[in-house]
DNA sequence: TAAAAACCTGACCATATGGTCAACATAAAA
DNA sequence: TTTTATGTTGACCATATGGTCAGGTTTTTA
């Protein structure tokens, strides 16, 4: 259905491709870029190293084809809120998100941490404006509700680097929870942590925790 | 005639091993451990590549002795925290600790999430039971502030990774946060940083901020 | 001061790995 | 059916890199 723009690809391409772009993610995930072999890659994919190197000219371009399907994961419904809309709700919703998001896509989520830590080398100059703009956009939103009284005085900014930051760490750190908790947090402790989470967060900044939530 | 496996170190020694120390944690923290080079670390320390395995036997083993170096700097007051402790004042204090620590050994907090990324491979049993052990400790302290009453109900397990994520977040994401602000935050945004942490945690926790956390 | 221990380093090597290529197979279009 | 585009793959290569080694110098010790 849908053209590839550069490659023409048939049915069996696209197939392959997603499959390879699945595999990439796992391993560059658990080795980082540098610590991945394409080998390995392919051996996951169950298809020959020379066959990930057709459809993905190098092993960079393998990883920047990774990355890019990683940052279209980035929606979200707080993208779209306004001063208008009730902040507990919006937060609550966007921490549920984000929570959703560690535990169904954490190799996405670490692949991304890594980048960063990296010092993000490959994330484009567009991808970098547009997520300031998308920033300076919803620290606006939390400003006018600061000024509307509807939450605690709070640096916007930070308020979502704190939401960012726990919200990632259950897939980032998910070895070390793991260890300390003794087991693997499933749905039903991830449920939980969100639950508490929100309950931080928003009591954090003055807000009572809506119904649903809870 | 044979002197056993532990090498006998000079002045020389242990001055130059420090130096090897100190320009791997750098180069491990950029690039990861398959990602460096050697050769990038001797450059760094100003020493020919095979005076940097003749201090550390292989790659592995520098990278082991960074680990080992790392996880000494643990340590906090909040370790020895007890039940008859003011809540607000340990947890504000443990926030500026992990915070500060954040600020001054950005590499190092960078090299610890690498390695949890990667699935903690290197991290040794040991040092895994004491983490458990501290965990327990801590949690059991929290616990009880809250049966005190000092505390909101909230899961002690889940408010230590918070403290954590939040914090650790500066360290190892400085380069998100340096696109997002514009600049790289110095010693004034990180004092922001803290209070408006630490107040949101605070609060969120149901504990009034004390004054000098202000 | 002599011996031993610690330190230093250029030359070298084995191997792993990203990537190329040419020949072939299959599907799609004509 | 013929032709063209797409897909497949084993054999191969250039290079980077971790690591060795032998022979040397400097520092410490007895």
């Amino acid at each position: 259905m849908t053209q590839n723009k550069t490659t023409k690809e048939g049915r069996v391409g696209a197939q392959n491709k997603q499959l390879i772009l699945a595999a990439a993610e796992q391993e560059f995930a658990k080795n980082g870029f540098k610590g991945t072999r394409i080998q390995q890659v392919a051996d996951r994919a169950q298809l020959p190293k020379t066959n990930v190197l057709y459809y993905f000219q190098s092993k960079e371009g393998l990883y920047l084809a990774v990355l890019e399907q990683i940052l279209e994961l980035w929606n979200s419904a707080f993208d779209q809120a306004t001063s208008l809309d009730d902040p507990a709700e919006v937060l609550a919703n966007y921490i549920t998100e984000k929570m959703e998001f560690s535990l169904t896509r954490p190799e996405a989520s670490k692949i991304f941490a890594l980048e960063i830590i990296n010092g993000a080398p490959n994330l484009s100059g567009f991808f970098k404006e547009q997520h300031i703009a998308w920033m300076t956009g919803r620290v606006n939103v939390v400003q006018a509700w600061i000024d509307q009284g509807k939450l605690n005085t709070c640096d916007p900014e930070y308020l979502l680097f704190h939401i960012w930051a726990c919200c990632q760490h259950y897939a980032d750190f998910s070895a070390q929870i793991t260890q300390l908790k003794g087991k693997k947090m499933e749905r039903l402790e991830f449920a939980k942590a969100t639950r508490v989470l929100i309950k931080l967060i928003l009591n954090g900044c003055g807000l009572t925790v809506p119904e649903k939530y809870c």
